[in-house]
DNA sequence: CGCGGCATTCACAAATTTGTGAAGTTAAGG
DNA sequence: CCTTAACTTCACAAATTTGTGAATGCCGCG
């Protein structure tokens, strides 16, 4: 896989917010660029083991990874040195899995790509369409099998499951929300 | 793909139950074969979807889909027209992500592979594990990152949530088990 | 109104993944 | 103790997927 990954990296622009560094700026490259680029692979392994693809892991550990929570396209390419159609394809992906979403600076034509706080795990939870197409699946296969043998039952009873779980979503989000704002306060960003 | 495979097949085993069907029943081989067929193709269609492998979709909708909820290896091989090996690999992956078991037949040393009711979505609640390797990666984000820096506080955050997630599971399941008895009586098979 | 920069799309090349055939291993049955 | 039938492992071939380079389209700015 040659990654080697050259070293310099002066991914500086990474900084968005409030980063009063003013001091020298001598210090390593960036931010510790080093332990972000790491966590960022670490968790982006993560996403890959769990079925998404390997760019779109990528990106979305970045975005998470990052101080702002949004990047542009050029600094995602920059800082995972991949190309602009790679960043173009994967946040294209991301953006119909609902994972990300498309800002637009007012100035200029760079477009950014966001994680709402909140935004991802909701999305995670909220696989409202692909719960559907499982959902028919699984009422098409009882019919199919026919509802009163034992695999038709077996079906039946997964597709309830699918059901109740769908049922519980929104409790469990708001149980949440209450539950983050007393470890957290009021969230800080959106 | 060499489909030469014998034909003969007394996969009548195949069937466990009571066969009441009533209306104009197709006497094609097995069951609906036809139907079957089609169900396990969609369903295996939405796992790999959701990430799945190709093969251990497959088997494991064939598996769903089968009256006794459990197949062998051959039988396996035979319907999905597969080759052995790749029944044995596809096995060998559902048994680590705990999606199926493996059972022995006392007499013959076929393996049968099988679907519990209940555990193949508890496995899907059950990511123990890999929430426990998730949760690791964004601790070790949180600390790499800082906890006061605001992509620190977004990975905490997810953090927390995670966690949450862990603690309601128990309760969601119960919850599930409890409507699961309203709605079918005692679970028929284990 | 034209220029300059960005992002997207297309087609291809490379790399990873997938599934098969054949040999290897273990265990039942004569 | 040997034969036989299964499952597993190994190495390879094929097919799908992945990411890049180059060309195209867009939009804001001068």
């Amino acid at each position: 896989m040659a990654e080697d990954t050259a070293r310099t990296a002066e991914s500086e622009q990474l900084e968005g917010s409030g980063q009063l560094e003013g001091a020298e700026r001598q210090p390593p490259a960036g931010r510790d660029a080093e332990a972000v680029g790491q966590f960022v692979e670490r968790f982006a392994a993560r996403l890959v083991e769990a079925g998404l693809p390997r760019m779109p892991s990528r990106i979305f550990a970045a975005l998470l990874a990052s101080d702002s929570g949004s990047l542009t396209s050029a600094e995602l390419g920059e800082q995972l040195r991949i190309s602009p159609a790679a960043v173009s394809g994967a946040v294209r992906y991301l953006s119909q899995q609902h994972m990300v979403s498309r800002e637009r600076d007012p100035g200029s034509r760079r477009e950014r790509y966001r994680v709402h706080s909140d935004q991802w795990y909701e999305a995670l939870a909220n696989r409202d369409t692909v719960m559907k197409h499982w959902e028919a699946a699984l009422r098409d296969g009882v019919h199919s099998l026919g509802a009163t043998t034992p695999a038709g039952i077996r079906l039946a009873e997964t597709l309830a499951f699918f059901e109740f779980v769908e049922t519980e979503m929104p409790g469990l989000l708001s149980r949440w929300r209450i539950r983050r704002e007393e470890l957290f306060g009021e969230g800080p960003r959106g």
